[in-house]
DNA sequence: ATTTGACCTCA
DNA sequence: GAGGTCAAA
């Protein structure tokens, strides 16, 4: 797992620095970092390794109490947003029966910031296949195409930037097992590589603007979009919808039809119903949801 | 304007 | 068939 963060020689790096978590400030580094919204952390021996602002960084959690290295204490609140008032945003998103046990069971999950730029590829490549094979292709893109980067908390890839994407070799690409994303990020690392302000573009947008923005590049549609915006943008009324959400939504709250495939008119009966039920937190409302899928999608609705 | 099938890869 | 998207009916 060489595209991975590694501990140097194979023995776990001293975790130097400290951050105490206040009483009402919940956080749970498992759920937040296993739940699916990024694809380059690991955890080992109960550590979790990772890329903050291209730095290696090892974390690890003991009920209030974060032990990290290879990061300032700014970054790493700053990156896991332990800066944001959880409890007010779940009870703004609508506190019924489903987010309460959603909330119960995966406490302390928070969205983090994401760079935007990682961000949008990693969610080019997560359409259609599994998670598993998310984190091959990212990891194996970093590896060919990203700078070593070494820290006190071990090494590992950054991200390539833009340009170092597009100009990666076409049997490269291939061989990073993107399938056919590789010509979506090919052309989307084209268009971005070209248009050096897009994010600064994007942050000034509102939200459907910003989705119309995003849907511009190839590859991405209402799907990539939303997580995007709501991963990368902090622009949580975004409301993304999969067949996992899709199948909640229909179950506990009755939208959606019973359709094989999910067409875009449906998608916004879907995203819309999100945003009015849940308000502006709607994406948080979503991950917790999201994370509660196994459970939630075995209920009979009638309850 | 809506719906259908192909698409890489891996399970 | 999968945590979709695109282009062609």
């Amino acid at each position: 797992m060489s595209e991975h963060v590694v501990p140097e020689a194979d023995f776990p790096p001293s975790l130097s620095r400290r951050y105490y978590l206040s009483p009402d400030q919940p956080f749970d580094l498992d759920p937040t970092l296993s739940c699916g919204q990024v694809f380059r952390w690991h955890r080992a021996d109960g550590i979790w390794y990772g890329i903050i602002e291209n730095e290696p960084v090892a974390v690890r959690q003991s009920g209030s109490l974060l032990t990290f290295s290879g990061c300032s204490e700014a970054s790493l609140v700053r990156y896991f947003a332990l800066d944001i008032d959880l409890g007010s945003v779940l009870v703004t998103a609508g506190y019924d029966q489903y987010l309460e046990a959603a909330v119960r069971r995966h406490g302390g999950l928070r969205i983090v910031r994401q760079e935007p730029w990682e961000c949008l590829v990693s969610y080019l490549c997560a359409q259609n296949t599994s998670i598993p094979h998310i984190q091959r292709m990212l990891g194996n893109l970093c590896a060919r195409a990203g700078d070593e980067v070494c820290g006190p908390a071990g090494r590992g890839y950054a991200f390539p930037e833009a340009g170092a994407v597009a100009s990666l070799p076409q049997e490269e690409k291939r061989a990073c097992a993107l399938g056919y994303r590789a010509g979506y990020i090919h052309r989307t690392a084209e268009a971005v590589a070209g248009d050096p302000d897009w994010v600064e573009r994007i942050r000034q947008m509102d939200y459907e603007d910003a989705r119309h923005e995003m849907m511009r590049f190839p590859g991405a549609g209402p799907k990539v979009a939303d997580c995007i915006l709501l991963f990368g943008f902090e622009m949580y009324e975004a409301f993304p919808v999969d067949v996992w959400v899709r199948a909640i939504m229909k179950t506990c709250y009755g939208v959606g039809s019973a359709a094989k495939t999910l067409s875009p008119k449906e998608y916004e009966v879907i995203r819309r119903f999100g945003r009015d039920h849940f308000g502006p937190y709607a994406g948080y409302a979503q991950e917790y949801l999201f994370a509660d899928r196994q459970h939630l999608t075995r209920l009979n609705g009638n309850e």
